[in-house]
DNA sequence: GCGGGACGTGACTTGGCAGTCACTTCACGC
DNA sequence: GCGTGAAGTGACTGCCAAGTCACGTCCCGC
């Protein structure tokens, strides 16, 4: 058959460049379809390279891909998350907000980002074959879950939160951030998820004030004098 | 050929004993490969019946038997909250322990309905594909979480529980019970799921009172004060 | 006992996708 | 120019699973 293309301007992408575009791919054709539902040929095409070359690219073919753009993905939280985190005197209210507030504007940036990590992360945590992948990728789940480890701990010794134990209250932080944005962003992209100071206090408030109206005994009847600001 | 089995006992399953048998061997099997994992000859042989007959019994194939599956875990969920949410006059706090006992109660004896919600929910929620059924899912998932609705809007008026919209208490309730039980429980069934009302005070106090020391913080002074130190 | 209908069955058909590999093209040194 | 190796390519192979259907079996009424 004839050639199928002069290759227009393919020595223009470095090795590099390649990789990213086939990462990119990658990540926009899982977050579409979800693991099994995206195939090597669409990510090709989308990547504009042949299929074979994703398999030049690639340790590990489909498995080994998605690995890698899930590594990525942890690479970009855990980066953003030191950073939220960094300013161990400040109250953990104020540190939680940033933190909340610096991966919604991630995900706002990269809702594909945030299909993956909803849809695919309990699939692979979940699923009995691939035990190898899931163990790794818990691991690194919780590595980065447990960047919120240290803070409460000195939370706790501070007294601003109560003795919850600490991977317990971090994945509560974490999961209740997420299930909040899951809840309330329209995950289609048709309106893109706004990330706003107000937004964030909503689910800062939540996580750390609870449901319960600030002072008044919650179980009493007695209706306690309100806390006046 | 000769014929493959004598058929021993198949009479004694009545139509509606077999279509049970082979909704229960579909859950057993989605639960534990996933959707895409699972196979109908998997299922088929599980419930000790031909792969004809599965067709036979279920309208719509492989999606069918899952709507169907998720379909009676709904009924059950729905049918256990009805019941534990029923008592109007006692406190918000109350309800929504007895709401989490039954939950947990429940997963606990069906940890295979566990494992399908946290894994397939979110898969079928945010897959492109089958927008019919994600829309029909996530109508019968709102439906459920809502039961938590009325509840909670007593709760406001009595003063119990912040103005917070319905919707997102409704939500953080029950994505807070369920992240809990994940990130607590072994999944694969080796220890099971343990119910016992110090572990669901753990929730309900999390979700209700939040991170935050009960009224004070621990420099303890004036309540409604949250001096910077 | 016998004929027919209802029901279960699994071999078979079909489609689709992961992964391979023989070939083409390009870049570069001589 | 021309030889050589590095890199990209997509047609091809093999596998697997959903769904079909022609057949066998059993039961029931006659």
């Amino acid at each position: 058959m004839d050639t199928p293309r002069p290759m227009p301007s393919w020595k223009e992408k470095s090795r590099e460049l390649l990789h990213d575009a086939i990462l990119s791919a990658a990540r926009a054709t899982f977050a579409e379809n979800g693991y099994e539902g995206a195939t090597i040929d669409e990510i090709a095409a989308r990547a504009e390279v042949g299929k074979g070359t994703v398999y030049n690219y690639v340790e590990g073919g489909k498995a080994g891909l998605f690995a890698a753009v899930f590594d990525e993905h942890f690479d970009d939280l855990e980066a953003l998350t030191a950073e939220a985190l960094a300013d161990d005197e400040a109250p953990f209210r104020e540190r939680f907000a940033r933190f909340s507030e610096a991966i919604t504007t991630y995900f706002a940036e990269h809702l594909d980002h945030l299909v993956l990590h909803l849809r695919d992360i309990p699939r692979l945590l979940l699923s009995a074959e691939g035990v190898e992948q899931a163990a790794r990728l818990r691991r690194r789940r919780d590595h980065f879950v447990m960047q919120l480890g240290p803070p409460i701990e000195t939370a706790i010794a501070r007294g601003e939160i109560r003795r919850v134990p600490t991977e317990t209250a971090a994945h509560f932080c974490f999961a209740g951030l997420l299930s909040y944005l899951f809840q309330t962003c329209d995950v289609s992209g048709a309106t893109p998820l706004e990330v706003s100071p107000s937004r964030c206090e909503g689910v800062v408030s939540l996580v750390f004030d609870g449901l319960a109206v600030p002072s008044a005994p919650a179980t009493g009847d007695a209706k306690a004098a309100p806390a006046s600001p």
